[in-house]
RNA sequence: GCUGGAAUCGUCUAGUGGCAAUGACAAGAGACUGUAAAUCUCUCGCCUUCGGGCUUCGUAGGUUCGAGUCCUACUUCCAGCA
């Protein structure tokens, strides 16, 4: 079993250490979204000097290329990208929800690869099998999310997701005997909670998953912060307090952060702060900025005067803006470095203030700055 | 000086009688939540009560119902020859 200590609770929030084979995380965390098994654009030192503690890579992508028994043959996921640190796979789930020509059936997905367009069914069974491979720490259960908000199709896809939830329980179960046998370090797997926006069928996810020997828990299928809070209520009172939560795909807004936090998640992963500092959007503590704003052209100040990060304390918004007019490298590094310190530190920032008490305060003060 | 060729929105460019005029870049703005995303969308002559109105394709004339497109002259640039 996953090791998961809580050091303090506060209603369903709690501050705690998961301990994966590959070193601890201190919690709540941000944890870096690596894809294909890098966070766009930085290193991992960079990653490791903002404070980042583990990473989320994808199934599906590293299946594709450079395929799962290479990374094995390498030493796993964390010795092969010299992250040397925990780490997540998602599924491939998320996949079959985002990508155009999935068809969906019972046995899986069959997907089509955006590499060269060849054709292959993804199973829970071979999610498995394929995320022992990667070697990552700590594992998701191969779900579906429903394609629309209909009650109905959600309801379909959460009892498959149940349904796949036991065929992966069982290969998991096979794995780690294998893996026993050939003296392999363990990982551990998250069932994953289902159900969109209705609370009872959140409910019934919850406690299908709750009743499973599983190391922890993802919450997927979370567009937006809206309803959150109820949702994330509901589920966080019905699943064991003892073990893990992962908060799928979110984080992009901050107050994303705090809501999922306060409820009762432990960990966060979201595409969001590289994709946008990519893109020229960057956190600061009185909101979004767009960097690449004619405003900015002669603003000698930097992005955000209290980050503590290497755009931050040496560049000003003019020589970003510069950077990002010109399309230099250089301007996504600084600025994808600066939006993954963003929101590790906030999220940081909130396991010290859920330890001293000031959660409340803190929450109010950044929120109600940050979304003036 | 002669002989060809060319001048179109910040830049390059499409356009060979129905055109406020193509595309790219630049510029201005927006979006992005388990990443087919260093991506995508919108605006980009002036004015507008959003119906439309006005002024545009080097300059000036002309032909035509209609000219960026055809003709004449001029101006500038390019190439070749002197």
């Amino acid at each position: 079993m996953l090791k998961f200590e809580i050091e303090k609770t506060s209603g369903l929030a709690r501050v705690g250490e998961i301990t994966t084979p590959n070193g601890k995380i201190k919690t709540p965390a941000f944890v870096g979204a690596a894809t294909r098994g890098t966070v766009k654009a930085l290193t991992f030192s960079e990653m490791r000097a903002l404070g980042s503690q583990a990473i989320l890579a994808n199934t599906y992508h590293l299946f594709l290329t450079p395929g799962s028994k290479l990374i094995e043959e390498a030493g796993g996921l964390a010795k092969f990208s010299a992250w040397n640190a925990p780490t997540f796979t998602d599924s491939g789930g998320f996949q079959i929800f985002s990508l155009p020509d999935v068809k969906i059936t019972e046995a899986g997905a069959k997907f089509k690869s955006y590499l060269n367009g060849d054709k292959f069914l993804m199973t829970p069974e071979l999610s498995m099998q394929t995320q022992w491979e990667i070697g990552a720490d700590i594992h998701m259960a191969f779900d579906q999310l429903a394609k629309s908000e209909n009650r109905a199709d959600m309801e379909r896809a959460m009892n498959r997701t149940h349904r796949w939830l036991d065929r992966c329980l069982l290969e998991h179960e096979n794995q780690k005997l294998l893996a026993k046998k050939n003296k392999k370090p363990e990982q551990f797997l998250y069932a994953v909670v289902q159900g969109g926006t209705f609370l009872n069928l959140r409910a019934t996810s919850a406690r299908y998953a709750a009743e499973k020997p599983v190391d922890g828990f993802g919450i997927g299928g979370v567009f937006t912060a809206d309803g959150m809070d109820e949702m994330l209520k509901v589920v966080n009172q019905i699943l064991p307090s003892e073990k893990p939560r992962h908060l799928l795909g979110m984080g992009q807004e901050p107050r994303d952060l705090f809501i999922g936090a306060e409820f009762g998640c432990d960990t966060f992963d979201c595409v969001g702060p590289t994709r946008l500092a990519r893109n020229g959007a960057l956190y600061t503590l009185d909101g979004r900025i767009n960097i690449k704003n004619s405003k900015y052209k002669t603003d000698f100040s930097p992005v955000d005067s209290s980050c503590d990060c290497e755009l931050c304390k040496n560049y000003s918004k003019s020589y970003l803006n510069h950077l990002f007019r010109t399309n230099e490298i250089t301007g996504k590094v600084l600025a994808s470095l600066h939006n993954e310190r963003f929101v590790v530190r906030t999220v940081d920032k909130i396991r010290a203030a859920l330890l001293s008490g000031d959660f409340e305060s803190y929450k109010t003060d950044f929120l109600s700055r940050y979304y003036a």
